[in-house]
DNA sequence: CGACCACTTGACAGCTCTCAAAGGTGGTGG
DNA sequence: CCACCACCTTTGAGAGCTGTCAAGTGGTCG
């Protein structure tokens, strides 16, 4: 356990199957330990990194939980995801050699550094690792289209009920419960994500409690109903939709 | 211009500065011609790729204009992006080896095949390549979140806006007017992409016109007023908004 | 234990959506 | 070449959802 804690060892770590080596081979895998060196632990509350830093690295969070925000001109700021253990942070530093996000810990954390020259460099030498690298770029280029779905076309129920499935998916996808998580993120947080006002989530969660089909107790919260939280979340894909049905024939 | 026609040559493409060989020396541009052999036409209205349909390749837009959509479980669809000249397409396909949105040719339009596999064999042999390559996907990733704080955070007058402002933004760095431009896509498409009504964008576009900001007709639009739209697009920018100035200050 | 922060709930206002009708525009076919 | 049709756009009226403002409660952390 101490030489763990000293040596990140990707080969050993449980999350290897999510995080970058996924795919790796054994040799391959050795070698991208040796730069995956260094782990930096964030407080709770503090930045791993902020809008205009000099980007360097992108970062694996091992334990704990983070957000990301970015800040319009006039002040605005809008919470563009939530992280968990296994994803990686910091893609948007790239193109302009700076961050163009704030990334925050919800609680205390820890990450994986990643220098990014160096997972260029070996990810000349190892295609599976090259690959896997634009796939991750790429699956965040999805989830931020599903996002923009989301804001552009849900109403305030809609959002909530399939922010709540994503995230206890993503959980259970991590060996946690397919029913039951804690919130790590606020109100407001949640609101800022999904496009509304605190209260609107707070209303909105006292009215799935009211139709029982999830029970909250400040950041606990149960999931009683899954499939009612699935209808609630694409309320017309039961009836008969010709665009959904359309859809479902051509796959 | 028949051998053009015929066979693709970036060195000579004059949106060699915007697209994908940007940056690269003379030899390299050489071997990039060899990947870049194809070209494509599609037509108004046709799909250059669909959702489900296996991922081959990238597309480099060389002439018209695209929309992207995104389609939910439950048959509600989402314009995630307009996509110029200069521009790639179809990185979301990357990730499940099939693309995730529907690419959508708003007016006859030619683009440049780009087979993913040879771009990434390319760019294990040139970093320079590789760098941009990553590049591009940062900054879909930058722009994606852009859009995610302007379904957020924004109200309709703000949204049209700064739709219009990065419209010409991105004309003019393309060499037409910074005032003026032709809309290549519907009310609907627009409202679609702005997470509202047609109707609204109609009404919005009106109100633009009374207050004597724009002048609409149909699908051409002239800014009369730029500082005014920018105004309307961050109406909190000018006045001491103490969270834009703390992020002036930082930087 | 106390102060502060997060959360809940209510009342009301306002923005955007919905439904509806009419006017334009561009394309197609006779 | 003209007429017709389909689609896009504009505008109005009213409804509904979410935001705003406000007050009070409860939980958490120092």
């Amino acid at each position: 356990m101490d030489i763990q804690s000293l040596k990140v060892a990707c080969s050993s770590c449980n999350l290897r199957e999510l995080c970058l080596p996924m795919g790796l081979s054994a040799p391959e895998m050795v070698r991208l330990e040796d730069v995956v060196s260094n782990r930096r632990r964030v407080k709770r509350g503090a930045a791993l990194f902020t809008i205009g830093e000099p980007f360097t690295a992108l970062y694996a969070v091992r334990s704990g939980f983070f957000k990301t925000c970015v800040t319009s001109i006039d002040g605005r700021d809008q919470v563009t995801g939530f992280q968990m253990m296994g994803e990686i942070i910091g893609m948007d530093g790239i193109v302009h050699d700076q961050h163009a996000c704030d990334a925050v810990a919800l609680e205390d954390a820890e990450v994986c550094v990643l220098p990014f020259d160096k997972i260029e460099q070996l990810s000349r030498e190892f295609s599976a690792l090259q690959h896997h690298v634009h796939k991750i770029m790429s699956r965040e280029i999805v989830r931020d289209q599903s996002v923009m779905l989301l804001l552009g076309t849900m109403r305030a129920e809609e959002r909530l009920a399939a922010f709540l499935l994503n995230l206890v998916q993503r959980l259970h996808a991590r060996g946690f419960s397919q029913s039951e998580l804690v919130l790590r993120m606020t109100r407001e947080e949640i609101g800022s994500y999904l496009g509304m006002k605190l209260e609107t989530v707070s209303r909105t969660f006292s009215r799935f409690m009211d139709d029982d089909i999830i029970e909250v107790k400040q950041r606990y919260v149960l999931i009683k109903d899954t499939q009612g939280l699935e209808a609630l979340a694409n309320p017309h894909a039961a009836a008969g939709n010709a665009k959904a049905e359309r859809n479902i024939s051509a796959s």
